[in-house]
DNA sequence: TTGTTTTTCGAACGATCGTTCGAAAAACAA
DNA sequence: TTGTTTTTCGAACGATCGTTCGAAAAACAA
């Protein structure tokens, strides 16, 4: 929408030279996800893609703005995402676990672009920085809405409960941790995982005795 | 104990040697939390400490090791502090409770290391990798087993399961995005924070009805 | 005091990096 | 075809970095 705002060499240009652009975020985000934002070097990014250094600067202002652009676009789409799923019919339960699935595997199809937003968040610098922040909190608000109607942990001025808080944040703890483990073919799908996330959000995870 | 075997300059030396050595680790784990470790140059570490850059070259034998001794003798102290905890006496939900506290203790005593610790594994190569993540493996196995005896999460051989597996990770994941939001004057001390991580693995988050 | 070991420092190295710039090539519109 | 816009490229810049090295200073032992 207010995408129009972007005064990046990317956002003008011929249709072709926009989806050159995106090949080149997807290629960069591969590279700094393996190697870390400050190791990777804009000359690496072009030669993976058989561009030369001064031709990754029509694409992209300065190799902060590439990474701006990798981190906001991703937030941004998983945000959509979310709220679509949010938006759908169904008790709290069934929404929380639709947010969990689809959480998951988002990070599933975009594991690159989401370790960056988790890693190099803070390698972001001012208005950057803001902007992506700004699409992170609402994205937050989603998922802590979720999780309060489950929980009640609201207040009765309808304002987040520091127990609340900490619940969300418990939650998206689970759920960002997976980039250090989850691998498809040793913890089966993504829907397995989150339905044993939401079993331990309902239940805990003790031992029962007499759960049949 | 074997750290004897360290053939880096800080382990020989005089006594005042080591000492200052250890003040240049604590210094370096702020500048590399605050800008990571490849924006970080040994240059500005010994600087904010008035040790001249070939200085620092006479306490470490390289920037990769100056990494490698903050991550290493990190883990290698919160995994010492948490066998000792969890050698204490006391049943399985007392003993998980335990090492929730130490771990999130241990979190605030030393953000900055654990932060790079988090951040910085993969920025370790080779030897350094190997041998950090043996710690590493170390400590997940404290925690493993610890929760497993109170989930039941291992097979009739004792090995853990896939859903143990996954309780773990949970765990650890609600555990290390702490460095993401926990701040002692808002959220409180860390005894508070481990009851509620506490009470959501027995029992789960959801608004009880008739909880009394 | 003298001799030895430890510690500190400054200068210099080769390498790499982000960015700029103007010319050439390619794509497109007329 | 001609003229215009878009895209690509190579070379060069100033800056920063990790590391080395040998000499000087400081600390220590005798």
């Amino acid at each position: 929408m207010s995408a129009g705002t972007l005064i990046t060499p990317r956002a003008r240009g011929r249709p072709a030279t926009r989806q050159k652009a995106d090949t080149l975020l997807v290629a960069a985000a591969a590279i700094i996800a393996e190697k870390g934002f400050e190791a990777t070097a804009i000359r690496d990014v072009g030669r993976r893609l058989e561009v030369s250094l001064g031709g990754m600067y029509y694409y992209f202002a300065s190799k902060d703005d590439l990474l701006f652009q990798i981190q906001h676009r991703t937030f941004a789409a998983l945000l959509a995402a979310q709220e679509a799923i949010a938006a759908e019919a169904g008790d709290a339960e069934k929404r929380l676990h639709r947010l969990l699935i689809g959480h998951l595997a988002f990070f599933e199809r975009h594991p690159n672009e989401m370790k960056i937003c988790t890693f190099e968040l803070e390698s972001l610098k001012g208005d950057f920085y803001d902007r992506v922040l700004n699409v992170r909190r609402k994205y937050y608000r989603v998922m802590a809405e979720a999780i309060a109607e489950l929980t009640g942990g609201l207040d009765r001025r309808g304002r987040e409960t520091d127990r609340g808080r900490h619940v969300t944040l418990f939650t998206f703890g689970m759920l960002n941790w997976a980039f250090m483990w989850y691998r498809q073919a040793k913890d089966g799908p993504v829907e397995t995982v989150a339905a044993e996330m939401m079993e331990l959000l309902l239940h805990g995870v003790r031992k029962r005795r007499e759960s049949r």
